[in-house]
DNA sequence: TTATGTATTAAAATATTGTAAAAGCTATTG
DNA sequence: CAATAGCTTTTACAATATTTTAATACATAA
């Protein structure tokens, strides 16, 4: 959590703030127009954005705009005295902040820094899913069935968390191999069924509300009433 | 942690961060100029105070100051377009953030939220954790077994108290030697695994009520019953 | 009935972890 | 400054756990 991409036309200001950022120990990518902003973006995927709204070719708004349809990375807004606020700081762009030049330097760390912690603490800190009688829980690797904990192997923990996930949804075996075992895995995919079943073995019963239903010719669920 | 002092001499502000602080659960207390704040400060002892500038009779600025002299509960400043920050961040009266109007109300929650967590987070330490048989002293480097003192190398100490500071949570080798070793470490993941099998040599038997627990192709949790 | 897809089971293959021992460090001491 | 002792890291291999494969049985629909 330390890339930061600043974009502005203005190469002072780029330089300014590099140095105040890297001074606090950020790395920094600078753009200096719309278009090479958002290619800088994809290239070197930042962990937040400095943005100016007044840019030559496509201003700032249409850039946070096109970053946010593409990812929900930090995205402060830098803001001549007298523009209007009011669209960058709603949900329409979806910034997260702005910051009204001319700024002090450190504003701009200050600012910086409360958006990052901001985002941080949004994480969710337990990664848990509850049902009837079935608790699933990816931070402690643990599993409660009626509230006893069962041990489960890590892959097939993981794969009855991906299905509970998005209930009632179904997924192919490809799919699941894909989210579930890694894109660079090329084994066959009964290995899924075989999961399946032994996860069945251990949920037999359980609750009424829920239960992997295969769906023939398609794949997997994880069906709820 | 959840009574908050609004000071706004504008009742319509009040009014409407009430209604959100209130929303999210938080309990409100209201003062509408610097005098009546500090009584209201005095009688209600909330967790935190967000604090206009521009109050009729005694300023923000001063009940600020005022406040930091007898309490370190935090402070939010909201300051109007236009008025300067400078005075407000700097160590001088001592916020904790400001905001400046007009604001979104979801970022006033937002501030509020983070300003209550980082606080949260800067309580001092004792550095000891304390369970069933056991006592890990990370200011006195001690660790102590059924009330005896046991002999314990530093890093087998650091790892059982990150651990242990962490209860169930599963941490993989790679997540273990960050947070123990540092991020400079380049060594073997194996490392772990010694200083975890060195550290049950020492703790077998002692307590039914916790334990290392290894949990296959993710890492190792100090688990408790 | 046959074709297709899924469930079950067991064995093989792979991956991960435990353990002991050796090697490498580092601070201390004579 | 070399020797030492204690701690840490690495290495190697045994032990264990998990995953995959493969073979067979079962179910369902055309």
């Amino acid at each position: 959590m330390n890339l930061v991409l600043v974009v502005d036309d203005d190469y002072n200001i780029c330089d300014l703030i590099t140095m105040y950022l890297e001074k606090e120990g950020y790395k920094v990518v600078t753009a200096n127009d719309g278009v090479r902003a958002l290619e800088v973006f994809k290239a070197a995927t930042p962990d937040m954005v400095l943005l100016d709204i007044m840019l030559p070719g496509m201003d700032g708004i249409d850039v946070c705009r096109e970053i946010r349809r593409i990812s929900r990375v930090p995205v402060i807004m830098l803001t001549a005295k007298g523009e209007t606020f009011d669209k960058v700081l709603g949900l329409e762009i979806g910034a997260d902040d702005y910051i009204v030049k001319p700024f002090e330097p450190r504003e701009v760390i200050a600012r910086i820094k409360a958006v990052l912690r901001r985002v941080q603490a949004n994480k969710p800190e337990t990664e848990e899913l509850v049902f009837s009688g079935l608790v699933i829980n990816l931070t402690t690797y643990t599993l409660l069935i009626n509230g006893k904990e069962t041990e489960v192997p890590k892959k097939e923990l993981e794969l009855l968390y991906y299905l509970a996930s998005n209930p009632n949804r179904v997924f192919s075996r490809d799919a699941l191999l894909d989210k579930v075992w890694g894109y660079d895995f090329y084994g066959n995919s009964r290995t899924v069924d075989v999961h399946i079943h032994r996860l069945r073995e251990k949920l037999d019963g359980v609750s009424e509300s829920w239960r992997l239903k295969t769906v023939s010719g398609v794949g997997y669920k994880f069906e709820t009433a």
